[in-house]
DNA sequence: CAGTCCCAATTTTTT
DNA sequence: ATTGGGACTG
């Protein structure tokens, strides 16, 4: 197959790009991931690189799985299992499990999420005796991962912290590090920042991986942050072919420490630099490509790009003014049912600002029947159960992980309480231990109960029956037998409601994560499938081949496109965000997320907005997103306006009649029936009842029905 | 020590 | 509006 037969001229050129520096500018929907995909095959196939000495750095594992297919089937054999193709952090994780120990990371280094990140804070404030008012954890926690972006660690911070508050900052952030390094852990931002630190101590190191990476290929560049700039400039210093993709217009990572001058100073960094634009957009309607341009065209400082399209024009955009969230919902789940006729309902999305917006949809989508994966949210990996049990078994390959240990040692219940784990905490503290280490010596412990004492040394042989198989089983049998060993499932059976169940069903899914894993990578060991598992995000499980609907926020859309884009609660103060407006530039990052959400519908865009918004449980009126008026009205196709609130959705405090399991009912249409099940109460109850016609589930707040 | 109740903070966005 | 954490009680 020719490579280069389906490429336009910029592509072709950026695709068969001999080496040095390349800068790809390509505007959204320019084909930019094929491109980096047929370059690595041009790489591989027509210039003789091989594979292993290649490496691509995705912003996503998805992005980074899909490129690895793509190059496969444009190749052939398998051939990209050698590469190393992954984000950042997988990259970094990969080149610390190797090298780490020379920068004092073991081997078994484990890695610790935003929940147990904060959870060794707390416990540095209270071995500081910092009040955890003044210094909220999640406050302080904000500096240090903002320091970690700027490749700042602590010792630098506490050499420019001015002021009392940065100075108290720079001790926990000391105290902070060395707690990590007791537990064998790493927070997740330590991932990026250890390497230029092993790279700086280990020269020999940082050479081989230098020689070794002949290529290096950076997806998103817009999104890296100092420190992925950093690495990314040492990893391509020796052999100077570092080419990057990305578009200014697309950068929505600040918060998280991105720096847009990565790509914008791109040129004065590399003056021998090759510049490639792409500017032809191949996704949208021209009416989408002209309604986001001239949204971003708002923004100041961008690099000079003029996307066009040769698709066709398209219908013009929806717009609807609703009467507040729930009709807002209501619309786009309506709308969504009457497009069935012709698309599949994963060909749409609804993308909205924050997540917690995500229930409105849900609730109609519910209603109407549509189904639906929302993304983002609460995760799956951060449900109390699955972490608990991954705590199990971290502890288990890492016993020095001491907030693994503070999250299960009473969990089931094993009367060793907060009192006992202050006094353990205590004379770990004073031996030196870590809290499992302290807990094999209870005797030790001050005034232990006696059931304390004997549930310690029960829990002490549980973790060593664990840890004895961590090496020589698969972690799919040893998830298995955690979740029967740790007491974990009678527990759940114990309470026996439907929740706990659920929980159960968690934890069986966590197995089969594990079992998936293991047949896609290979791997069985329990230390590659944490690692996987802390890496690893909802968008990467999405599965885009089951039908449905996908609610996501703008920031989980980057990258992905869809058929219909619903983009949602278009409100001053909610998009842009009125935490925007209190930094600067803020309000033209929105407006990138803005052009973002636009820029994924390839065929039909609704832009709705609500005119009272209920947040923290208050209605307030809203006004309508300036985002809105920067588009040119042409495009839009006359609004519609809400209906009065009554007929859109049931009044909240509207009597509705209430019935139970048995009872006779009479529908309008249905005629008359049996009650077979209820749920919820109110307005919001759902009945399931026996017609004579059959068996239907109705909303009350809806359904007209009544006793018969 | 565990269970219950009450209050506060949460809602920006995520690898 | 929901949820988690902290205080209080049994």
């Amino acid at each position: 197959m020719d490579l280069l037969a389906e490429l336009n001229p910029p592509q072709r050129d950026a695709v068969t790009h001999p080496g040095g520096p390349l800068l790809i500018l390509a505007g959204a929907g320019s084909g930019k991931t094929r491109v980096l995909a047929y370059r690595v095959a041009h790489l591989l196939r027509e210039r003789g690189v091989p594979a292993a000495r290649i490496l691509a750095v995705t912003f996503t594992n998805k992005a980074a799985k899909e490129m690895r297919d793509r190059v496969d089937r444009l190749v052939g054999g398998g051939i990209t299992r050698a590469m190393w193709i992954g984000t950042f952090h997988h990259i970094c994780s990969r080149i610390l499990r190797r090298h780490g120990d020379r920068v004092g990371i073991g081997r078994n280094f484990v890695i610790y999420d935003d929940d147990d990140q904060r959870a060794v804070l707390r416990r540095c404030l209270k071995d500081l005796g910092l009040d955890e008012r003044r210094f909220p954890p999640g406050v302080v926690l904000a500096f240090i991962d903002k320091a970690k972006n700027e490749a700042v660690d602590h010792v630098a911070y506490a050499a420019q912290a001015t002021g009392f508050y940065e100075e108290v900052v720079a001790r926990l952030y000391r105290a902070y590090q060395a707690a990590l390094r007791e537990a064998n852990a790493l927070a997740f931002d330590d991932l990026l920042l250890s390497v230029p630190q092993l790279f700086r101590e280990a020269p020999e190191v940082c050479e081989e991986y230098q020689e070794r990476f002949a290529h290096v290929l950076v997806d998103e560049y817009q999104d890296t942050n100092r420190v992925q700039y950093l690495i990314v400039k040492t990893l391509a210093e020796r052999h100077r072919n570092l080419c990057v993709v990305g578009d200014d217009d697309q950068s929505i990572y600040r918060w998280r420490g991105a720096d847009v001058r990565n790509i914008l100073d791109f040129e004065r960094d590399y003056p021998d630099v090759t510049v490639i634009k792409l500017e032809q957009n191949y996704r949208s309607t021209k009416s989408i490509l002209a309604a986001a341009s001239g949204v971003i065209a708002h923004n100041p400082h961008r690099h000079a790009k003029v996307l066009w399209t040769g698709n066709a024009p398209g219908d013009l955009l929806s717009f609807y003014e609703a009467y507040d969230g729930h009709d807002e919902a209501r619309m786009v789940a309506d709308e969504i049912a009457r497009l069935r006729d012709g698309l599949r309902y994963r060909d749409m999305a609804v993308l909205y600002r924050t997540n917690a917006q995500s229930r409105l949809f849900e609730e109609q989508f519910l209603r109407v029947g549509i189904p639906y994966t929302i993304v983002g949210g609460v995760r799956f990996y951060e449900r109390k159960e699955v972490r608990d049990l991954i705590a199990y078994l971290r502890l288990a390959l890492n016993p020095g992980d001491d907030a693994s240990f503070s999250r299960v040692i009473n969990v089931p219940r094993r009367g060793i309480g907060d009192v006992s784990l202050q006094r353990l905490e205590a004379f770990a503290a004073s031996g030196g231990m870590g809290l499992l280490q302290a807990l094999t010596r209870p005797e030790g412990v001050a005034e232990l109960p006696k059931a304390a004492q004997r549930a310690a040394t029960d829990f002490v042989g549980l973790l060593e029956r664990l840890r004895d198989r961590v090496l020589r089983v698969r972690a799919t049998d040893l998830l298995e037998a955690a979740i029967v060993e740790t007491g974990y499932q009678q527990m759940l059976e114990g309470e026996g409601t439907d929740e706990a169940y659920g929980r159960l069903e968690n934890l069986r899914e966590l197995v089969t994560v594990a079992q998936e894993f293991e047949h896609t990578t290979g791997e069985s060991t329990l230390e590659a499938f944490l690692q996987h598992l802390a890496l690893v995000t909802d968008l990467d499980t999405w599965q885009e081949d089951v039908d449905r609907a996908t609610l996501m926020t703008l920031h989980s859309a980057k990258g992905l496109e869809f058929a219909v884009v619903f983009l949602a609660g278009l409100e001053e103060g909610l998009f842009p965000h009125a935490r925007a407006f209190e930094e600067e530039g803020g309000v033209e990052e929105e407006r990138r997320l803005c052009y973002v959400g636009m820029t994924r519908a390839k065929q039909r865009l609704y832009l709705s907005h609500a005119r009272n918004r209920t947040i923290f449980g208050t209605t307030a009126p809203a006004i309508a997103s300036r985002f809105l008026d920067e588009i040119p009205a042409e495009l839009i196709a006359r609004q519609q306006k809400a209906p009065p609130p009554e007929a859109v959705w049931p009044d909240e405090d509207r009597e509705v009649p209430s019935f139970a399991v048995g009872d006779h009912v009479r529908h309008a249409t249905f005629g008359e029936g049996r009650v077979l099940e209820v749920e919820g109460e109110g307005v919001r109850a759902v009945v399931t009842v026996r017609f004579a016609q059959g068996v239907k589930r109705l909303a009350l707040g809806y359904a007209p029905l009544q006793r018969a």
